[in-house]
DNA sequence: GTGAAAGCGCTAACAT
DNA sequence: ATGTTAGCGCTTTCAC
């Protein structure tokens, strides 16, 4: 193996290649300063010829910032935090900050350890996400000198959040249904003690009204197939289901098709999450709603810059319109 | 808001409180040079309790070490990046290193992009991960100065891949399924232009011997549907599946199951990738090979951290070894 | 055992 | 228009 490790290039290279001091080669690259156009020119030119990059961390140590954030997951990896991730990293990488994923698996140890070297490393700003509305974020979060973001995660008071909107959301999914003219509409969700599906459920109720029905489960298949059992022991059966998530939704969708109802001529069922992999292979396909994490992520990401750039940006909670995505699962009857 | 931004502590400020120099508070704190043991003691609990850091940018400057690596992977978060990247997270955490999460979105010149801010950003490695075996890296990769390694993708001649042993994975289903004693057992798998595909139905054919029969198509339910629809308007029919996905085997389970067909009395089904979220809500629960993608990532991360160290690690592609879960689609008939 | 001083690669204030 | 200089926060000789 040939040996690779030529010495990085430095602006003193660059300044003795082209006959000029290195303050010259500062001002001349950045744009700043007076410098002759001529020379300026040269030294771009030299400095690309030679592949000179200017050191972050020379820079960084002058200027304060580093173009870096953390992102906090509590999660390993999961398919929420993913597409939240995608925004933020589209939100920043064009303005070059890079974004440093950290997750914590739930294990508060892990989350010290994790926030520990995102602060010996001078990150901008840090992004917290979770898996659920009602997490508590890490106490060591609270007396940061750099800005936090909560992304999917209701923050301290005081704090900014970005949260999807869950009584839109499901408001959409109620209308939607009883737009199709749908009358029963039975809601189906997970556990309880789930801020989302209290969400959920509440909004169901106020957009639907007298004789709403909220069953409380868990986010599985599972759990899906067994409310469907539930209800059609009994005799007055609902033209259309609501479902927390689109687990449960497919597996309604399979409990229904194994007791030979129809979907969508005999009951449309309508999910929440619009995760594809899923939704796009119930047979009939899912319509869902989106909660546009990666749009979600994308504004935490914005936030995040702007307030390491030092504008005031206002605390509070903002809610992220949530997508209705119709498939045929609810087409008309 | 209370201004949070209080300057952080420097050496400097440890060394006044001490009332020692700053090279002296550097030793005490770094365990180096000689340093009084009772001063030692001292500054080390100085620095604790005014909360000082070292700058780990300071540091680089010296050091030419940032720990930081990078980790550029060809899509948008997909569920094979990401157990990886926990498992390169997990190796290097431990040891300090943050990780870089750079999603290229199979688009080159973001690629580039993320790529240049890493460069800039000084990062001690880079990792390579692909959604697909048979993915081309970014040529970028090929002269760089820093050790680069390939996790779940074929790196260039001369470089260091992890790869998962899709040939073992396949043998271990085939294996399996003989030993409950099946016949007749025909592989359904995805698009032959994926390498994946190929190595897992060449194996599938070397395991199986006379009679192999192997049906490409694509990653889909939907297909594993049409694929027994074809297979059963004939008049052999096998006793037994390998599925090149779980979600080929899932569509391979439903339509089964819409044919009266017993699962896995009459015919077992075995699928590849142990996605939890599909093998788990399959009726009955699917027996599958996984792909150990966790540890394919901490093998990946101590490999780059070896080679940051200037450890000597022979290139070359590293199988990682599948596992089989045994799960209700292939219990004994 | 401790401290003074040089310097990592850069930017910015100040001379010239 | 360009160069000199100080210094960001730290590590590392090298004197004392």
């Amino acid at each position: 193996m040939t040996s690779l490790a030529h010495r990085r290039r430095t602006i003193r290279d660059v300044a003795k290649r082209a006959g000029v001091s290195i303050s010259t080669v500062s001002n001349a690259l950045n744009d700043t300063g007076r410098v002759n156009e001529e020379t300026r020119l040269r030294v771009k030119q030299i400095a690309a010829e030679i592949g000179f990059r200017p050191s972050s961390l020379a820079r960084g140590l002058l200027s304060k910032r580093t173009s870096t954030i953390g992102m906090l997951t509590n999660d390993t990896y999961g398919r929420l935090t993913l597409p939240m991730t995608a925004g933020v990293s589209e939100a920043l990488v064009s303005q070059g900050v890079s974004v440093f994923l950290c997750a914590t698996n739930n294990d508060p140890a892990l989350a010290k350890l994790h926030l520990e070297a995102l602060l010996d490393k001078h990150v901008d700003g840090i992004i917290f996400t979770a898996t659920r509305l009602d997490v508590v974020p890490p106490v060591e979060l609270l007396n940061l000198s750099i800005p936090v973001v909560y992304a999917f995660a209701k923050g301290p008071a005081g704090s900014l959040s970005f949260l999807p909107d869950d009584v839109q959301g499901a408001r959409l999914a109620v209308d939607h249904l009883v737009g199709l003219s749908r009358r029963t509409i039975i809601h189906i969700t997970g556990p309880e003690d789930y801020l989302a599906a209290r969400l959920r459920a509440r909004s169901y109720r106020d957009s639907y009204g007298a004789g709403a029905e909220v069953l409380f489960g868990d986010w599985t298949e599972e759990w899906g197939h067994a409310a469907i059992d539930m209800i059609f022991e009994r005799d007055a059966t609902p033209d259309a289901i609501f479902c927390g998530n689109d687990q449960i939704a497919r597996g309604v969708i399979d409990a229904l098709r194994d007791r030979g109802v129809r979907v969508p001529q005999d009951v449309a069922v309508v999910g929440f999450d619009n995760w594809e992999v899923i939704a796009e292979q119930t047979r009939p396909a899912l319509t869902t709603i989106d909660m546009e994490l990666k749009e979600l992520g994308r504004r935490a990401g914005l936030a995040i810059l702007g307030l390491t750039k030092g504008e005031a940006i206002a605390p509070g909670e903002r809610g992220i319109a949530c997508r209705l995505v119709v498939r045929q699962s609810s087409g008309r009857n």
